[in-house]
DNA sequence: ACCTATTGATAATC
DNA sequence: TGATTATCAATAGGT
């Protein structure tokens, strides 16, 4: 604006581009700060330069949020719309499904079985049935291995009293008695749940 | 800035005030298209007046989301962060919730209890024997319902019978056999699932 | 709204 | 970058 008018056009030396860039973002600035306090007005600014860095002003960053809002609501335009969109339905499908399971596995736990009908009580039933197999049958072989674990180590034992009993060997055979119960306890120390199908000792 | 020096601070004289309000605005719209043609700039100006009216500039209004995101980035403000990140929240709960009482009820169903303890095995098991019990205590009452209605319709078939079949009636009857089995077909024509412990009829 | 004296902004140059 | 300065552009106050 000094030495010659200006045109309005994309300055090509690149150069002269940065530096007329700085100065005339620092009035823009400048003349941002004037008008919110002049004018009691709220100002949003948000500059880029040509390589991507970023200055602003704003007359009440705190309220940026809101001025956003207000923008969206008076430009019409989507800002952030899509965004949020897309997760409030993925909130509405997620949940949904959530809803579906949690039916399901009430209706399995015998609740809420009051509006099925018969013919959905026989798949359930079935379900149920199908599922105490698989449990009962999981429990079955785990008790099996700790009988052959028990066995194994009664062996051990009885060579070992043969052999000579160490202080090193009675340790391990408390180990027996005291390790981690939720892994290592065989399922016949447990209380008195009904029993599975499965003999006490196979082999 | 013409006739006088302007100290910057807020107008008293609301006219006044309204009058530098607009020229400024449009002042500093020019200065932001400017600067947008000039240096290759993106810029997003955004104004309030001390009314609330919104006044803005910006150089890609398409470009204006990802602008924020890029703002947000850069500035480290969240600006749509309280609603976002809330949303996300929600949805990584329902996701954990969902998994689950996916798992619980693939373990219910009998499947992926591989790597269960004797214990949890246990819970599952007296849980299946719950709801097995639950299903089959429904089906029970189920069958007695559907026994008293069946004798009941039968009782009226006998009294009709005695005083004087009419076609309409015999066309009752029928319908007893064709309609919605899923909603009124005894448990007991049903096909041949694990029996409930009730006797088929108990009055 | 328009006008215009004045101030403020800034392009060119160093 | 920063300072200088000749010019241009913006605008305050009046109409």
């Amino acid at each position: 604006m000094a030495r010659g008018k200006t045109e309005i056009k994309r300055i090509e030396n690149s150069a002269n581009r940065q530096v007329t860039y700085s100065k005339r973002k620092n009035g823009m600035i400048k003349k941002a700060k004037e008008i919110s306090i002049l004018c009691n007005a709220k100002v949003c600014l948000v500059i880029f330069s040509g390589s991507g860095k970023m200055a602003e002003f704003c007359s009440d960053s705190t309220a940026l949020p809101s001025m956003l809002a207000e923008y969206q609501k008076q430009s019409g335009e989507r800002i952030w719309g899509a965004d949020h969109e897309m997760l409030n339905g993925e909130i509405e499908r997620i949940k949904k499904e959530n809803e579906s399971l949690l039916i399901e596995l009430r209706n399995l736990k015998g609740d809420e079985i009051g509006p099925l009908s018969p013919f959905q009580l026989i798949q359930i039933e079935e379900a149920l049935q199908r599922g105490l197999t698989s449990v009962r049958d999981k429990q079955g072989r785990q008790l099996e291995e700790e009988n052959k674990r028990i066995a194994m180590i009664l062996r051990q034992h009885q060579i070992a009293r043969r052999g000579g009993s160490t202080e090193e060997q009675v340790r391990d055979f408390r180990e027996i008695g005291t390790g981690d119960r939720s892994v290592h306890m065989p399922f016949s120390f447990c209380g008195d749940p009904v029993q599975p199908d499965f003999p006490p000792e196979r082999n």
